[in-house]
DNA sequence: ATGGCTCTCGCGGAGAGA
């Protein structure tokens, strides 16, 4: 079973790249994330064509979240809970045995700016949520975390400890969401590999591997045991021909 | 380095992203 994450910024401007992929890649249950489309405006069609059913949780113009899947999945939830009013930013569905949760966590602007407390408090709600579900379940929590989970996950290392998405407070909420019992897959698979999933679309930030991993696949003990490989598709980072790329690249692991 | 690209809204320029 192939799962994947993909902050695809912008769900109209990236329909014929994320087809091309869906095509190419043939995931089994993938999580998407900032749609900028409203839940209501999703091109269902467009993907039932390819075999993909869709759960929507959308917004006019800004975050958004979708999990297309093979079979049609059994919603789950739809918000975080305590959060709703901060964007659409959690889906979580059912399909056979897997919870899959795909997030788009706040950005958090700046250290000054309101938006970073209610980044710090909107992660807090989110491992509550987390907490409450069943855990001997296999599970997957995935998204666009917006942490760099430690310095090898920056391209410039411990330099940018203390930066917005390298603070102490961050990586604390981030430890106390992995401390309910998930496993960073790709970390898991790579211990020391430094790898990144975003890249600034400025100064050729891409091409001189200057990035952050913080789109991430995050599992449960049961989905842990089950991993077989895990990798950044660096390639749909790329511009092909006309089609403009994320800023993001999907992040796609198998489990047996 | 002080947001150097890209997206959206909506029709001009600004806000947001990370």
């Amino acid at each position: 079973m192939r799962i994947a994450t993909w902050n695809i910024n912008g769900l109209r401007a990236r329909l014929e790249l994320v087809k091309r992929w869906l095509i190419e890649r043939q995931p089994d249950v993938v999580g998407f994330q900032e749609l900028k489309t409203l839940t209501e405006e999703f091109p269902h069609d467009a993907f039932l064509e390819i075999g993909y059913h869709a759960l929507v949780h959308g917004e006019k113009a800004w975050n958004g979240v979708a999990i297309l899947t093979r079979a049609p999945a059994e919603l789950v939830q739809t918000g975080l809970p305590g959060e709703t009013g901060f964007g659409s930013r959690l889906l979580t569905a059912r399909i056979q045995d897997l919870e899959f949760t795909t997030v788009y966590c706040p950005n958090g602007k700046t250290l000054d700016h309101a938006d970073y407390q209610r980044k710090l408090a909107w992660f807090e709600s989110l491992t509550t949520h987390w907490q409450h579900l069943e855990r001997s379940a296999a599970a997957v929590l995935c998204g666009d975390f917006n942490i760099v989970p430690t310095p090898l996950d920056s391209w410039q290392g411990k330099k940018a400890d203390g930066e917005i998405f390298h603070t102490v407070a961050e990586r604390e909420r981030f430890s106390a969401l992995m401390g309910t019992g998930l496993t960073d897959l790709f970390r898991h698979h790579a211990p020391d590999e430094q790898a990144y999933s975003w890249w600034d679309y400025r100064g050729g930030a891409f091409h001189k591997r200057q990035g952050l991993r913080i789109d991430l696949i995050l599992g449960t003990r049961a989905v842990r045991d089950r991993l077989e490989s895990i990798y950044i598709d660096r390639e749909y980072r790329k511009k092909q021909g006309d089609l403009t790329a994320s800023d993001h690249a999907p992040v796609v692991a198998v489990i047996k």
